[in-house]
DNA sequence: TGTACATCAGTGAACGCGCGTTCACTGATGTAC
DNA sequence: TGTACATCAGTGAACGCGCGTTCACTGATGTAC
């Protein structure tokens, strides 16, 4: 819970270096993801960051503690700004009980983004960045995006909506979907838990597939693919 | 085809020359895969090569004239190596008309082999590496992977045993797999081609989620969990 | 079998670049009285 | 409102590294006669 004063201070900041500052600061960002685009994030370089903003490479560490934390930063703002994309195709679809009509809004609007930005989708769901391990604060935003799918199988767990009958689930997988069902924070069954997962993975799948060169000369209209996949992923 | 002295000469080189060329070129590739399992192919470096062979980084430009080539036979090497274990694994199915079977063991194949080598994994199916773009050379032993699960979708056609009843594909899907069937080389129905790349997409997503660590306090037992999501991803 | 020549592997220096991070310093901005 | 002091942004040099690729050269290996 933030004060209104605290939220003004923020969105507004008071004096000349708190506004050069916040101006810099996004400058910095948007080189920097200019330079994820051209040659990923393994590569990104905070010289060259300087370089395109005409600054000694020094000065940018007063923004950003090292290049890590820049990365950090990166991770943030891309995985919210998915989130967001991601919140606003599923709560805009008409009949917020067309269950599978929501996914399917979901499933277009990961795909129209990694479209868009195919190198921010490999920085968010490709290949780990080596020598890089995402901090703490990554986690809340990346759940972000997962938690519009989660939101999706609340409602239609709560619908009573869940396909039935129920695929049957081992104990052993059971067990092994403990955490998530903590992570949930609602009552879920393991067949709508499992048949949400495998379906968020097809999906990954199927954007991997087309984003990073698969299916290359072997599929020739990728947004009609992928819509049917998509459709065919349905959890519900 | 290949003559039976052209095999031996290829397999038994004759000259002391051959013999080291055969040998350094193993261990080049050998140090580059060690490096692509600690810093990446993005940062996988021919300098490096020679530090830990104790060779001029110079002397490297005798075996591959650049390090994109390096990086291409390392590419069809994994890539090779995978589809072995994945052929393996297809066959090595008791009852060959058990296709469920068959495509478990494929993707056991899969994700033993990727958690075996998760770096190797990144390098096939992660995010392409930037400024390099695969040439010719990878397709072939990048279709063999592939070509295991269309054996498969192609047995399951000619017994005629693809579930019931099929879906029904729309025109626009219909049109956009036209390559994808003039590829496989056999009839194959619509349904059925799709089932097997929405399954093929899924198991790569499952395997991106847990190597690329997007599981990480979500999910308990990984093994467990990969084999209840393999199974629900079976195309047949 | 011995010799002459051609082929090839490997060297080391060089070219022209790049990087992350630290540090003492200057000069501008902000604040407390 | 004016002054004194504290804070902060930005500089430029430096440390200690890294890279891919080329080139003239040496010395060993291979081959044709």
């Amino acid at each position: 819970m933030t004060t209104p004063a605290a939220e003004a201070q923020r969105s507004a900041p008071r004096t000349a270096r708190a506004v050069a500052r916040r101006e810099l600061t996004s400058a910095i960002i948007a080189s920097a993801r200019e330079q994820l685009a051209e040659i990923g994030p393994a590569q990104l370089s905070v010289r060259a960051v300087a370089r395109e903003l005409g600054m000694a490479s020094s000065a940018v560490y007063r923004y950003f503690p090292s290049r890590d934390e820049l990365l950090t930063a990166l991770l943030v703002i891309i995985y919210n700004e998915l989130a967001d994309v991601v919140a606003r195709a599923d709560s805009s679809v008409r009949r917020r009980s067309d269950f599978a009509g929501r996914w399917l809004a979901i499933a277009r609007a990961m795909h129209g983004w990694a479209q868009q930005r195919p190198y921010d989708y490999a920085f968010l769901y490709g290949s780990p960045v080596p020598g890089y391990s995402a901090p703490e604060a990554t986690i809340g935003p990346s759940a972000r995006v997962t938690g519009v799918v989660i939101g999706l199988l609340h409602d239609v767990f709560d619908a009573g909506a869940a396909p039935r009958p129920a695929l049957t689930v081992p104990r052993a997988a059971h067990k092994s979907l403990a955490t998530f069902r903590e992570l949930v924070g609602f009552e879920i069954s393991d067949d709508l838990a499992l048949r949400g997962l495998t379906a968020w993975g097809g999906l990954l799948g199927a954007l991997t597939l087309e984003l990073f060169g698969h299916l290359y000369r072997v599929i020739d209209d990728y947004d009609v693919h992928f819509d049917i996949v998509a459709r065919r992923l349905c959890p519900i």
